[in-house]
RNA sequence: GCGAAAGUGGCGGAACUGGUAUACGCGCUAGACUUAGGAUCUAGUCCCGAGAGAUCGGGUUGGGGGUUCGAAUCCCCCCUUUCGCACCA
């Protein structure tokens, strides 16, 4: 569509390829680290090269970037530099049904969305580019793997995991979300399955995870990730079997010790054959068998009755000697804690629904202050609350506040158990079953098991001739000839893990690559590690909270501990942006219709109008609904600022020393505003401000042309616009007679002197109305502000007849009389 | 069920530590320029009532209560929406 008539309009088009091309040609946007500055790497997440860049990737870019070009000219040596997350199973996918070889599928992908963001006319460093499935990438993905492993931080087990049958491999229990416990990727629900798997030992970091103190992260994303990583504190109990076998229990609970009358293992503890008598085997049998069978979307249902088999097996309280009944039932889980509870029905909920389901004694052990205690088969729900603790032997007496620390005393004292502390965590599992990824750098070997491949040896290439049959194993595996290999250790046949990583591995240290992406001693250049890190802005979306985030803490902090790294925390300071909805206030989808596609509104508007857009529409960390008829709105304000510059005035006023002290004070004023509210990212009021400002500016134009003041508005006006709209404020910039380019000079200072009021609105409140205003110079002592309020016809009006009671003055801003 | 965030004009959203609610933008209304306008410019636009009118009065930040000279903001209760967790012992 045909946006502009006139021959010298505003063309962003050719505007921006113009400068686009003069930028990179003069190497405009190249960080080198710099000791004479302060340093600051802005880092956002790194996109998924999944075809074409989509609204939401602009969302999260456009408004960093502009904050950092707003750093940089702050003066900072700013890094800002972007790559791309380029294994996973999409490629895979576009393979198996498109017939391409995902390498070609991604790099071609590559290719087209960093042309798509070039437009986009970011300061990115692009000599900066780092691609995760790039092989000089993933040597050093393979590097910190066997680093982890020589550290005792990635093992190999057998265990009970998540499997999603339609990305055909294991997943991360961080990447099974929702209550019906769906892949995160497809939402197809997952399946338990014993396998042998790769782990990291995120649990070893649990403690530490938890302390966020030394961050500046949303308190949100801190929450969520504490919740997720779950610390309870609480007591290990050991009970016997009546063959003499430690049963380990954890409970929160120790308090309630002398309240179990009944103890619950998950369906698959070890001890459960041990514990079954032969007259329950039967049965006992046959609920494993089912539980087993069972999704955990059943198993886990909340709301489910409760199930479960007596074994006739019976343990011993230690605390008390007393003979309990072991049952197993699917609430208690083998992943949490023991896999083993003690039950006591008085004072937990699901051992209560469990015990009155069975008919097992309640026995109530704690009473709750200034109450009588219940008797057991009384009551009709159990009693959680706070209390003392009676019929608790020696213990008996003891008041809630100190139970804890009493009952661990006691328990330690006497061998029974401890104080402990027991996390929600899991260890991360990180072995896919598919072929788009990291190989794991392992050789089995009969002799010596699994051995690391030398590092000298690294990478181990990903071969390009396989098949990718969804065969629920690994393509390598059934590769002729990759997988067999000779032992490092012995030199004997071997075969390789045909696994390959998390591609969360591969993005637990890009921030590291993009510091020296072409260095080939290491996964970094020490002196760039030295120079950039830590982050000291990092932007993504929320949605990463309890995967990439705790991933890429874990990752930082287990190098730190194995002398890679220096420092605690990767990333300082974290921002979440929201996300753009469609017109119909919906999640934009294909199948919706609603989708906003950046190229088109680019091609309209140019990129600076919707890189302004995005940033004024609304709140950034909220995100709302796009519209396509407020962008006209942005669009039209960077038109009103192109012909406020390039066309000719009408100049037939006269510069009044009003008007240049008017507006030397809105100028001075706004990038007061602008200054503060990029630094706190709120970059919708940036834009109002700027908006605000241009129009005083417009009508002043006739009188303040030529004059200094608007010569320094127009400087400034370029300045304060060049991080939002970087190509117009160029054109700019030089219309004013600039050689060298906005984006090397430095922000505006605010002259507080032009900034400050002359004069205020006093605002006259009678018994909390508005009643008036008057006009005051600044500076005014209380008395004269009342006395000014006082004398308003307003004030007089709504007190006559009144007896004035009080007078509340609130310097600088109102008077409020209280009359009656 | 537990936890967190949020509810402000027709719409997106402003409002510093409690101090002029509705900035800025969209939309809408009227006018100007124009062959034309989905371009541009000018003026107006929270709601109700009175007035020919400039104006005047009242009300308003999901609902109800409270603290205060003064509450969108602080406290209590309730409603709604979104998100996260969910038999975690």
């Amino acid at each position: 569509m045909e946006r502009d008539k006139t021959p010298r309009g505003y063309d962003p088009a050719s505007v921006e390829a113009r400068w686009q091309e003069r930028w990179e040609a003069d190497g405009l946007y190249r960080s080198e680290a710099d000791p004479g500055r302060p340093k600051h790497y802005t880092l956002t997440m790194l996109p998924y090269p999944s075809g074409d860049l989509h609204i939401g990737h602009w969302y999260a870019i456009a408004p960093a970037d502009a904050r950092a070009r707003f750093l940089r000219m702050r003066g900072y040596n700013v890094l800002f530099p972007m790559g791309f997350d380029a294994f996973g199973l999409p490629a895979e996918n576009a393979a198996i049904k498109r017939n391409i070889h995902p390498k070609e599928w991604t790099w071609a992908n590559i290719d087209r969305m960093r042309g798509q963001l070039r437009r986009m006319g970011t300061m990115i460093d692009w000599r900066r580019e780092a691609v995760s499935c790039d092989p000089a990438y993933y040597r050093w993905t393979q590097w910190f793997f066997l680093q982890l492993f020589a550290g005792g931080l990635a093992y190999r087990k057998k265990a009970a995991v998540d499997w999603c049958p339609s990305c055909n491999t294991t997943l991360a229990r961080e990447q099974v979300v929702g209550d019906d416990r769906v892949c995160e990727r497809c939402d197809t629900p997952v399946i338990r399955k014993e396998l042998s798997q790769w782990f990291f030992r995120t649990t070893r970091y649990a403690e530490e995870l938890l302390d966020t103190s030394g961050i500046d992260w949303p308190e949100r994303v801190r929450t969520l990730q504490s919740r997720w990583i779950g610390r309870s504190e609480g007591a290990q109990v050991v009970f016997h079997t009546e063959a003499g076998d430690p049963l380990e229990i954890f409970t929160t609970r120790p308090d309630t010790l002398w309240g179990v009358t009944f103890m619950v293992l998950a369906p698959e503890h070890p001890l459960v054959a041990r514990l079954t008598t032969a007259d329950r085997r039967a049965e006992v049998e046959a609920y494993v068998e089912r539980s087993v069978r069972q999704t955990d979307i059943q198993r886990e249902a909340a709301d489910k009755e409760k199930t479960g088999v007596w074994t006739g097996g019976y343990a011993v309280n230690p605390v008390n000697g007393e003979r309990v009944p072991v049952w197993i039932a699917d609430y208690v889980l083998m992943s949490y804690g023991t896999g083993a509870i003690m039950a006591v029905p008085a004072h937990d909920s699901r051992d209560f629904a469990f015990a009155r389901a069975f008919g097992i004694e309640v026995r109530p052990v704690i009473c709750p202050e200034g109450e009588t205690l219940p008797a057991g088969a009384e009551m009709t729900e159990a009693l959680t609350a706070d209390g003392v603790m009676v019929h608790s032997g020696p213990l008996t007496g003891t008041p809630a506040d100190a139970a804890y620390e009493k009952v661990g005393a006691y328990l330690e004292a006497n061998g029974f158990g401890e104080r402990s502390v027991t996390f929600r965590l899991r260890d991360w599992l990180i072995s896919r079953q598919r072929y788009w990824g990291a190989p794991i750098p392992i050789v089995f070997c009969p002799e010596h098991g699994a051995v690391a491949v030398p590092e000298d040896d690294l990478p181990v290439l990903l071969p390009d001739d396989v098949e990718w049959r969804p065969t629920g194993e690994s393509p390598l595996k059934l590769h002729p000839s990759w997988r067999l290999t000779t032992c490092p250790t012995c030199g004997g046949p071997a075969e390789r893990e045909t696994d390959t990583m998390d591609t969360f591995m591969c993005s637990s240290w890009y921030h590291l690559r993009y510091l020296s992406p072409q260095y080939d001693q290491g996964p970094f250049d020490p002196s760039e590690y030295r120079a950039w890190m830590p982050v000291d802005t990092y932007t993504g979306g929320v949605e990463h909270a309890t995967m990439h985030l705790i991933y890429t803490r874990f990752f930082h902090k287990a190098c730190r501990d194995l002398g890679i790294v220096q420092g605690d925390e990767p990333m300082l300071q974290l921002r979440n942006q929201g996300i753009i909805l469609g017109e119909d206030s919906e999640k934009m989808s294909k199948s919706r219709g609603n989708v906003v596609a950046p190229d088109a509104l680019v091609d309209r508007y140019g990129t600076d109008t919707v890189r302004a857009y995005l940033l004024f529409f609304a709140r950034w960390e909220q995100g709302g609904p796009w519209s396509s008829q407020g962008i006209e709105g942005t669009w039209r304000w960077l038109r009103r600022v192109w012909t406020l510059y390039m066309e000719p005035a009408d100049t037939t006023g006269e510069a009044t020393p009003d008007a240049v002290t008017k507006l030397r004070r809105k100028l001075h004023q706004t990038l007061r505003r602008v200054t503060a509210d990029f630094e706190s990212f709120q970059f919708n009021t940036t834009v109002a401000a700027l908006m605000e400002l241009m129009n005083e500016m417009v009508p002043a134009r006739s009188q303040l042309e030529g004059t200094p003041v608007w010569a320094e508005a127009k400087d400034l006006y370029a300045r304060m616009l060049a991080p939002i709209a970087p190509h117009l404020a160029e054109e700019l910039w030089h219309a004013l007679g600039h050689e060298t380019s906005i984006h090397r000079q430095s922000w505006p200072t605010v002259d507080e002197e032009a900034a400050a009021n002359e004069e205020i609105t006093l605002v006259v409140q009678v018994n909390g109305k508005v009643r008036d205003r008057v006009t005051v110079p600044v500076g005014l002592g209380d008395d004269q502000l009342k006395e000014a309020a006082l004398a308003t016809e307003g004030a007089r009006k709504f007190t006559e007849g009144m007896t004035i009671r009080k007078v509340v003055v609130v310097p600088g801003r109102l008077v409020s009389i209280v009359a009656g």
